[in-house]
RNA sequence: GCCGAUGUAGCUCAGUUGGCCAGAGCAGCUGAUUUGUAAUCAGCGGGUCGGGGGUUCGAAUCCCUCCAUCGGCUCCA
């Protein structure tokens, strides 16, 4: 007999030998349907593997991560069971779970193309394969067979895999026709798997590496009941509504034009006043955190980023330098604006008493990304960062940098950015040739964040190798519609640049001292930031960024100069508005998506030119009755003003 | 840059066994209508079918190539 112990510390008694799923079905016939993983000793194990040994168990259902991860990583077995069903000889790569799904890179054999309409046939396979409930069988396989295993199968991916693996670690699970080199858990059995969705295929490279050979992934995503992929296709559907690319074409936010060039966005006028407000909202909060404002030119000498090291590292890949009449001279677009601050921190000796100067620039930068990565406004060519750099003693970075984070926070949660996460990027250990610096510098910055971010109380991620490669960063990411994850603002503290530029201070001891450089721009860049905004709100921004407040409809051409008459009269009160004068009906004008967003609605006609009043409606809300312009605009003032005290 | 897909009017989209001067709705313009909350009536204008090349008597449709966009990969100072 084995003693297993419940997650509430109850404990019942068993035969050795016995299953998760025996156990659950010990306790409900109902809850053993459901159960799809169990852990043994904080372990993830097959429901349907037996344990002998006393333990502390806890079942997974679909509603636990763990559950999702063995029925998708199980069906991303299914689907290679099917795809080698149509396609023999294929070899398979890694067939992970992802935050939605699974995938399979595989390696079909030669001159076999799949294309997306091959996908509903492998789609009916798979649930072919799932109705026979083909139990996933484990098993412990020394390397010596492993190999032999997959040498037969002549699949090299695998071998390559297996290599890598300690012998005594290496297990195998089969279902059905298919034999897999995998780590599990799975499922008891195929027919836990009810509904199933193949999304797409895209090339991914083997072990990620550019170098490697370029494998066909296959995207799926399963569910134990077909309402549950209804469901889910219902949110991509609603996610495609809220793509800031489709909003913000609709709303005349941005746009982009072949002929000024791909990933070069156009601010169009709507756009570009929501982009001053986040931009006259930051410049505030930068004032009273002492940030001094700066502004430099969009080129650079050539040497400038020779001296910081950029154009080392991506000078071929980038836009490429501009040449003058005169011979050997040479431009380059800036990528960045740190070594231009860099060279303001030097027009004169600066003192430890100074310190820290913190230089503050919406400085637009020119990055040539690769054609494949660009995409709407989250990855362009040219973008405005909301730039600053702090130089300081040492002593001070930890302050300097808290205080950022301070600013980081108060901006998300002012736009309701509630559902971020706090990411520290630090350098891949073992590729430490990709970066520039001292290991010791290194060391000291990756501290000074780390202690920075758990003094915030951040919950943060590790990520290894995210760094910049002049020093480690604090990111913030946000999702977008899709759940893709962008970085927005970032934090990096830097030894690096101080050093190439030689920059100095005197210090107390009448030394001459090194500062220490942090980068930081809170939203990341306007345009990403914009673009995650609008995918947050759907286009419907808070009052205070709202391009145009309140739209004055006439009832008809008639009342078109009294209309004028309303907007100049609020344009007194700071209200943004805008007279609709188009001679047409009403009901036809509010259809328009835009208007849709503008709060209020004023309709003036006959009656209100007599009353000196507009007829007010709020989006939404319907009729708010008659209200003289001065009540109308203290309403407004007063709901704008206590948007405005919220936020600072 | 790589894999796969897409590109027809300002927008959304019809139009493939290659065949009359390429279509619709919305938007726009002109006129009529005056009716207070999502579609009033009539008329008009608008398209190098992404660009270029080729096959053909004939190409939006087939082939090649380039460009752009989309989903991924790689990249992201």
């Amino acid at each position: 007999m084995i003693k297993i112990t419940f997650p509430d510390n109850k404990t019942r008694e068993y035969n050795s030998g016995i299953t998760g799923y025996e156990i659950a079905k010990s306790i409900s016939n109902s809850l053993a349907q459901e159960v799809l993983a169990v852990s043994v000793n904080n372990e993830i194990w097959d429901a349907n593997r037996p344990i002998h040994s006393d333990a502390s168990i806890k079942l997974y259902k679909w509603e636990d991560a763990e559950g999702k991860h063995a029925f998708w990583h199980s069906s991303a077995h299914v689907m290679a069971e099917a795809l080698e069903f149509f396609y023999p000889g294929t070899k398979f790569g890694i067939g992970p779970t992802i935050e939605n799904g699974f995938y399979y890179d595989i390696d079909l054999p030669q001159n076999t193309v799949l294309t997306e309409n091959d996908l509903p046939k492998i789609e009916q396979k798979i649930l072919e394969l799932s109705r026979q409930k083909n139990e996933f069988k484990r098993e412990e396989i020394s390397k010596a067979d492993a190999i032999k295993l997959f040498t037969e199968k002549n699949d090299p991916l695998k071998l390559e895999l297996i290599s890598e693996l300690e012998d005594g670690t290496i297990t195998l699970y089969k279902q059905g026709n298919f034999t897999d080199l995998c780590r599990g858990p799975h499922l008891p059995d195929s027919g836990f798997i009810k509904a199933v969705k193949l999304l797409s295929l895209a090339g991914a490279y083997w072990r990620g590496d550019e170098k490697n050979k370029q494998l066909t992934r296959v995207y799926g995503i399963t569910f134990p009941k077909q309402k549950l992929l209804e469901e889910y296709l219902v949110f991509l559907e609603e996610a495609k509504k809220r793509d800031h690319r489709k909003i913000g074409k609709e709303l005349e936010l941005f746009a982009f034009s072949q002929n000024v060039g791909s990933g070069l966005p156009l601010w169009l006028p709507k756009g570009a006043m929501l982009r001053e407000r986040l931009e006259q909202f930051l410049k505030k909060v930068q004032k009273k955190y002492g940030y001094l404002p700066v502004i430099t030119p969009h080129i650079g000498q050539k040497e400038l980023y020779v001296t910081s090291g950029h154009y080392a590292k991506y000078g071929k890949d980038s836009f490429q330098p501009i040449h003058t009449p005169a011979e050997g001279e040479e431009f380059l677009l800036k990528p960045m604006n740190c070594p231009h601050h860099c060279e303001i921190y030097k027009v004169k000796p600066r003192s430890y008493r100074d310190l820290p100067v913190r230089f503050a620039e919406f400085g637009t930068v020119y990055r040539y990304e690769q054609s494949g990565e660009l995409h709407g406004l989250t990855r362009v060519r040219s973008f405005t960062q909301d730039d600053a750099h702090i130089f300081c003693r040492p002593d001070q970075l930890k302050e300097e940098f808290i205080k950022v984070i301070d600013i980081v926070l108060y901006i998300f949660k002012t736009l309701n950015f509630n559902d971020f996460i706090s990411q520290i990027s630090l350098r891949d250990p073992d590729n430490k040739e990709k970066y520039i610096g001292s290991d010791e510098n290194w060391e000291k910055a990756e501290k000074a964040i780390i202690e920075a971010a758990k003094e915030k109380g951040l919950n943060t991620v590790v990520e290894l190798g995210e760094a910049a490669f002049y020093g480690p960063k604090l990111d913030f990411m946000v999702k977008d519609a899709l759940g893709r994850k962008w970085q927005l603002g970032t934090i990096q503290v830097d030894y690096n640049l101080p050093e190439r530029f030689e920059l100095e201070y005197m210090g107390n001891d009448n030394q001459k001292h090194r500062p220490v450089m942090i980068h930081r721009a809170p939203f990341g860049s306007m345009e990403r930031f914009v673009a995650v905004l609008i995918e947050h709100t759907s286009g419907k921004f808070p009052l205070w960024l709202t391009p145009e407040q309140a739209v004055i409809l006439p009832i008809s051409e008639k009342y078109n100069d009294y209309a004028k008459k309303v907007e100049n009269l609020l344009n007194n009160y700071d209200i943004r508005t805008l007279v609709d004068d188009r001679n047409e009906k009403i009901g036809k004008k509010i259809r328009d998506n835009e208007l849709k967003r503008i709060p209020y609605l004023l309709i003036v006609g006959e009656k209100e030119e007599q009353t000196g009043s507009v007829a007010v409606r709020k989006q939404g809300e319907g009729d708010k009755g008659s209200l003289g312009i001065e009540e109308f605009a203290n309403m407004l003032n007063l709901e704008v003003s206590k948007m405005l005290e919220e936020i600072n």
